[in-house]
DNA sequence: TGTATATTCTAATAAAATAAGGCAAGAAGA
DNA sequence: TCTTCTTGCCTTATTTTATTAGAATATACA
């Protein structure tokens, strides 16, 4: 049960970060390994959770969802603690809930179809047991929107780390 | 050249905002058409840019980044719009960029190895032109994440705009 | 060094996607 | 109303892709 990765498993996660529906057989082509093998990486990938799911970009407006926000809670200490999380995970307004340091202990990232909605959302947030302050901020407009994981990059992360181990370039197949 | 969505359409993007790998015969399955019918529909979704693109949720931690930040930028005025958003473009540290309303202009959501580089990333900021202020926020836990978009609620959110316009039982096949 | 484990390959089989052609329903126009 | 055009779907045939099984190679560990 090795849990390493290597240069293959992050190019893998690289390629499909750009494109998660390409094919195994354009993948093996990137990291030069036969089909089987690349198959069998991406299921090791995935249960060992470091790929948790494959997803979707949208366009948000075209579907109608005219109003994104992020929205900043302040609850008052753990004691309501589980009950908001039970809500956050109920609501289908909030896309992303994260506990963070700083003013407010959560941000909210939330979608909806228009101002009347979001309204309806707030006062609801505002009710839960718990909810000391909301904070909102809309979103005008995106910039940058990037899945992308840089097969670099977590290299660099991970060797101080002393979990990559090795690339051989043995292990690479003639085309 | 119809940009109209139907119910029919609404399922594939519910399935594949749920597994973006999912088969054409699968998804065929799903909303009871041949297909060859799915695959057009599919290309159709993508060509008229609902469906961005496909990717991939990985575990960051498990690659290396351990932290996670909501950095609110403030600049002055739209003088250095142009070059702030350059430098937002080239920055991999940079996940998401926001321009929003409230405190700052700019919501960034930021992906690094560790404090040091963190810190070395914000010190690169304040020193854009018309960056006046940053606040940061260290993401602690992500309690939610989804990219469900619900056919039913995509359905509401349309119809009135009267963009959507028909579900014909009919026109669903014996399976 | 010897043994056990990991990873890869090839080849055969099964499954899926693509491409071509045709049919039927609905829309647009005479 | 009738005709024509378009759209969306189907089926079938072909090509491409994925899966499975089994053998070989390389790696890790005692």
């Amino acid at each position: 049960m090795s849990g390493h990765l290597d240069l293959i498993d992050l190019k893998i996660i690289e390629s499909l970060g750009e494109n998660g529906r390409l094919r195994l057989s354009e993948l093996a082509e990137v990291v030069a390994l036969s089909i089987p093998s690349v198959s069998e990486r991406l299921d090791k990938l995935q249960k060992n959770g470091i790929i948790r799911s494959f997803t979707m970009e949208v366009d948000e407006r075209q579907l109608g969802f005219d109003i994104q926000a992020f929205v900043r809670v302040r609850i008052d200490s753990s004691k309501h603690y589980k009950s908001f999380m039970e809500h956050v995970l109920q609501e289908d307004e909030i896309m992303e809930c994260f506990s963070v340091t700083g003013e407010g202990s959560h941000i909210l990232k939330v979608m909806t179809h228009n101002t009347s909605s979001l309204e309806k959302f707030l006062s609801r947030i505002q009710s839960w047991p718990g909810v000391l302050e909301t904070n909102t901020s809309f979103v005008l407009s995106q910039l940058k929107r990037t899945r992308k994981i840089s097969a670099e990059i977590v290299r660099n992360n991970l060797q101080d780390r002393q979990v990559l181990i090795t690339f051989d370039e043995k292990k690479s197949r003639k085309v």
